[in-house]
DNA sequence: GCCAACGTTGGC
DNA sequence: GCCAACGTTGGC
């Protein structure tokens, strides 16, 4: 099992929105980086759990646990010509771009800030703490999993 | 709203 | 295949 970190703009898709879903469960659709979508593609798989991170908020930061509940298939936004993820250049005989389910596990209590995250002994190479880790999909290691995991429990 | 850091596109 | 121009992300 492995440990991610996906980000959202919570103006658009927020941890709230999730727990209001039907069996707290949705699509994560729109990534549209081919990095993002290998690891979407090759590694991510079901029982695997990522946090959900809320970018370009106030604050930004960590505010819960998700897991995967279904491998990667097509993200069918690309398809949809009314959809802002179109995109002209996928179609069903060629699958470019591809998305996973996930469900909610846990909303924190609060939000572990990323100026908390940064100033977290462990926490130094954490991809998110660095500069210019734009990637909407990261990996996240056991490690790094446990001391967050462990911040959450004291907020 | 600014801007640094990337990623993508397309002409050559 | 190079690289300049352009677009996007996302913290601040």
């Amino acid at each position: 099992m492995n440990y991610w970190l996906f980000k959202s703009e919570p103006e658009s898709y927020s941890i709230d929105d999730l727990a209001n879903e039907k069996k707290q469960t949705a699509c994560w659709d729109g990534i549209r980086n081919y990095q993002a979508r290998n690891m979407l593609r090759d590694d991510i798989k079901v029982a695997d759990k990522l946090f959900f991170y809320h970018s370009n908020a106030k604050p930004t930061g960590i505010v819960g646990v998700c897991k995967v509940v279904k491998n990667a298939y097509p993200d069918h936004t690309a398809f949809d010509p009314n959809s802002k993820y179109f995109d002209p250049k996928s179609s069903k005989e060629n699958i470019r771009w591809v998305m996973v389910d996930v469900q909610l596990v846990e909303k924190f209590n609060g939000i572990i800030s990323l100026q908390q995250l940064k100033v977290t002994i462990g926490l130094e190479d954490m991809m998110v703490c660095r500069r210019g880790a734009r990637l909407s999909i990261q990996p996240v290691t056991a490690e790094q999993w446990k001391i967050v995991m462990n911040i959450s429990k004291k907020l």
